[in-house]
DNA sequence: AAATAAAATTAGCCAAGACTAATTTTATTT
DNA sequence: AAATAAAATTAGTCTTGGCTAATTTTATTT
């Protein structure tokens, strides 16, 4: 069994790798974590005893099939509970996100199972992340983002890569949600700056980062 | 903000305020957590510190005002979730209290009071026990036992004294749920064993140990 | 290649919350 | 009342999981 903290760079080593599949290093994990790079060289060795992470110098962290099962049920737990929070009590987008960050950590052999059935088998959380199966498996994740589309190119909003509050209320703002349409008017060259039209409404300037995101399909 | 063995400490000193209102004692706190009471002791001077509650040699461990609110909001958590266990996730009675001891730490504002909505506002738990409402306030609590009854008498069991799954599986095994009704034939003088029938059936013998953790309306 | 910057690591410290062992205080017996 | 037992308290230790500061290793510039 594992410890709160453990299970915390679990699912930090776990969303590093989906994200980039670059290399994993102690900075990255102490940056994704707000910790000092000190105190993730210790976990790095507790996390290596417990053959749940194998750590290379030259590759980085990278998760054993054990850890990666661990952190599995960890992102499988924390976006149950997500779309347990939005459907049954009503809760908004931006705030689901913390508080599934305390769920996930519950510990019962079946809950999450039951949960999963509770809520009918979803296959994607509120924010458009594939919710894995107790096997491990999961639905297709997108990768493609706004800042990918081409000019003048329609998509579909899918997803969100940014979960924070602050991103969240923001498209809440812009009235984007999972299943906007959304096209690419121009792209600005100084600053990739995004002009784009919601929905086919009045057109809007989003920041590079903005569209680097929001995850769509074309 | 209280930290997880403040809540724990609280609900433990909660819990010894209404079973006996006796005055609470280092060593019975200690007992009821399985903890050494030198821990205890270190506990009482944070909890002081924090005003949650006061301590005096005679008197014994109270909750200050601000200490009660605080443990009965933890009580609220803990039955909501039980509910929501058994009724929504299809838990059986012995496992719930388990897992509604993690569930019950949760820190949300709303989260109880949109659990208690989506649970339609029951007043009581899968054990019996009244679940303390947004204010504090809450249902009747029973405190009438089996061992109470008088030899003939009949009565009907409405909650539980002993949450241990070693109780619940008992009672199970036996037939006893809320709202069982049950007559008590014959008390047996040697050792107050009591002799019962359960829904009018054929009769058992249970110890006055039973007797005292089984709650009833005559 | 040498100099510099960045990253990783080590060593030592801290707080929370548990523990044991020893001591003091309080209660109970004889 | 004195002796004994029980309870409470103190002092000091341990583990987890953080931290800072100093050092070593690795990368990047010049």
């Amino acid at each position: 069994m594992n410890t709160l903290s453990e299970e915390n760079y679990l699912k930090c080593i776990y969303r590093l790798w989906q994200d980039k599949g670059q290399k994993i290093t102690p900075t990255a994990i102490a940056d994704s974590l707000g910790n000092n790079p000190a105190s993730v060289v210790d976990m790095i060795r507790k996390l290596t005893d417990k053959q749940l992470i194998v750590y290379d110098k030259k590759k980085g962290v990278e998760l054993t099939p054990a850890g990666l099962k661990d952190a599995t049920l960890i992102v499988r737990r924390h976006r149950l509970w997500e779309v347990f929070l939005l459907e049954k009590l009503g809760y908004h987008w931006d705030e689901i996100h913390d508080i599934a960050e305390e769920l996930e950590h519950i510990k019962d052999a079946t809950l999450a199972d039951r949960l999963d059935k509770f809520l009918g088998f979803p296959e994607y959380d509120p924010h458009g992340d594939p919710i894995p199966k107790a096997n491990g498996k999961m639905a297709k994740r997108y990768s493609t983002t706004l800042a990918d589309v081409k000019a003048g190119g329609h998509c579909r909003v899918v997803a969100v890569k940014d979960t924070t509050s602050q991103f969240l209320q923001y498209l809440q703002k812009l009235g984007i949600n999972i299943g906007t349409r959304i096209q690419l008017l121009e792209k600005i060259a100084f600053d990739n700056s995004l002009v784009i039209s919601i929905n086919g409404e009045e057109q809007k300037t989003v920041s590079q980062k903005f569209g680097e995101s929001l995850l769509i399909d074309l």
